[in-house]
RNA sequence: GGCCCCGUCGUCCAAUGGUCAGGACAUCAGGUUUUCAACCUGGGAACGGGAGUUCGAUUCUCCCCGGGGCUACCA
């Protein structure tokens, strides 16, 4: 345990979180949990055009839902403009940046003029109105010790003299994270594979403010189906979108730490406190990864069915918006074992509140004959000792033997007549969890409808 | 274009300088069965290509190919 670790999450508000940034999230907060480290939360919004309070609530809601706390922040990156200020002023002072008026299509001839590889040199303006640019050497690498892939080298050379401020005195980006992650103490940087190519950048700044390091790991990205990054396109691809198609929290943990990451023996099905003793930010692997909503149905359909009853129930009653009660719990005991998401058990058990009305089912099953077994189907649900699972078998079980049919050839009409669809749990289970005299109300209003009885 | 990263079954994750390259999801076949699921059994399925190092490479090196990231006075 090292209590001295300082981990961080840091998305930009500009959107919705992908699930490639819940993952980084996820995977932060597991190392910060797992070394008895902390964890700070630091909004990167120093975009003041795209990043809007709705994004930032939007993320601190689904970090909520996926039950990932944070020990710090949110720091907003925009609050900080006066240390930011002050960091700059100390290198404009020291010399290590400068003012230039050059603008995009200079840079371009430039490098028309010394080659492609070469990275952009400026010529330092006293135009008080100039951006600011870093000084890059021209010779040596600066290399990045990455956690995941070990030392990268990126030569100074080829590296621009980078904009670290605005004509107006903001800072960017790259200037801004080095010098939060420096000031609040950062030790462990890890983050997506898109910022690889700008940490040699922030390295350069805190180097030139003689800060203080941190460690970097890189994660792989994620990948959409086709291979392509991760986008709107593929689907679930926000962690809202999982929510809303009732996925478990829990699960979403645990698939989520798969993509990028397992364990030696193979395990798949792992509880977040076992995710997190185990989790190591140096054994993720290196390539991009595919997301993969079967799997995540999978592991969902395990927990979903390993869930205590009452959790369940709860669960079922605040995705459909209800009050947990009896009823529903009972419709839950008896659809748990079926479902693989939270939506899929509404259609399973409805009926107990209001029959459905699947006419594609009626046809299907209500054909020559139908309304006769039903009628005896009836009768001896009308003569059975009493309505619980056990007897409603009782009474129907011996039924198709005398009936001389085969037992889908009267369950499945009478499953239509009861639940008004076709699929539903076992018809013992189904029928029982009705009062009797509603079961036999529904049965009669389908022999009715039958033009029977 | 430049700089950088990555490359094991369809997908995710393992292992190894010498094994029949393993597990999971998916898929296929069979079983169970009152529907749909679930469940059980079994099968197929991968080291991107080419050189080199080596007695021996999936594993080490190089090249190629393929995919990706960055390349803004965005983050």
């Amino acid at each position: 345990m090292n209590q001295d670790l300082r981990f961080r999450f840091a998305p930009s508000p500009t959107g919705a979180l992908h699930i490639g940034g819940a993952r980084t999230a996820l995977y932060n907060w597991l190392a910060a949990r797992g070394s008895g480290g902390s964890l700070v939360l630091r909004i990167e919004d120093t975009d003041r055009e795209r990043s809007t309070p709705e994004n930032v609530e939007q993320i601190l809601e689904v970090l909520r839902w996926l039950e990932l706390d944070w020990d710090e922040g949110p720091i907003s990156q925009a609050s900080r403009a006066e240390q930011h200020a002050a960091r700059l002023k100390e290198l404009l002072d020291s010399g290590a940046a400068y003012r230039d008026t050059a603008a995009a299509e200079d840079v371009k001839a430039y490098k028309r003029e010394h080659g492609a590889d070469r990275g952009y040199r400026g010529t330092p303006s006293d135009d008080p109105g100039a951006a600011v640019r870093l000084h890059v050497p021209d010779d040596g690498d600066t290399v990045v010790e990455d956690l995941i892939r070990g030392p990268v080298a990126f030569p100074n050379r080829s590296q621009d003299d980078f904009v670290i401020a605005r004509g107006d005195g903001s800072v960017l980006y790259n200037f801004a994270v080095a010098v939060d992650d420096a000031e609040m103490g950062i030790t462990d940087v890890v983050r997506g594979d898109d910022h690889l190519s700008n940490t040699p950048k922030q390295l350069l700044v805190l180097r030139a403010l003689g800060a203080s390091e941190p460690r970097y790991a890189h994660l792989p990205l994620l990948h959409g189906p086709d291979g392509r990054k991760l986008s709107k396109r593929h689907g679930a691809a926000s962690v809202e979108e999982l929510r809303d198609v009732g996925y478990l929290p829990a699960a979403v943990r645990n698939y989520l730490a798969l993509l990028g990451w397992g364990t030696t023996d193979d395990t798949t099905l792992m509880a977040t406190d076992e995710l997190i003793k185990r989790f190591r930010v140096a054994d993720v692997g290196k390539a991009a990864a595919v997301f993969d909503e079967q799997k995540l149905r999978w592991v969902n359909g395990r927990y979903m069915r390993e869930l205590p009853l009452d959790e369940y129930t709860a669960a079922v009653a605040g995705f459909n918006g209800r009050e947990p009660d009896e009823r529903l719990r009972a419709g839950c005991e008896i659809a748990q074992e079926k479902a693989q998401t939270l939506a899929e058990v509404w259609p399973l058990i409805g009926f107990i509140y209001e029959k459905a009305d699947d006419e594609k089912a009626w046809r299907k099953v209500m054909g020559e004959g139908v309304a006769d077994l039903l009628g005896a189907a009836r009768e001896a649900l009308a003569g059975a000792n009493g309505f619980e699972t056990a007897d409603v078998e009782a009474a129907l079980e011996p039924l198709p033997e005398r009936l001389g049919v085969k037992a889908g050839k009267l369950y499945q009409p009478l499953r239509v007549a009861v639940t008004g669809t076709n699929v539903s749990p076992g018809i013992f289970e189904t029928i029982s969890i009705l009062e009797r005299g509603e079961a036999l109300r529904r049965i009669d209003d389908a022999i009715g409808r039958l033009g029977g009885g």
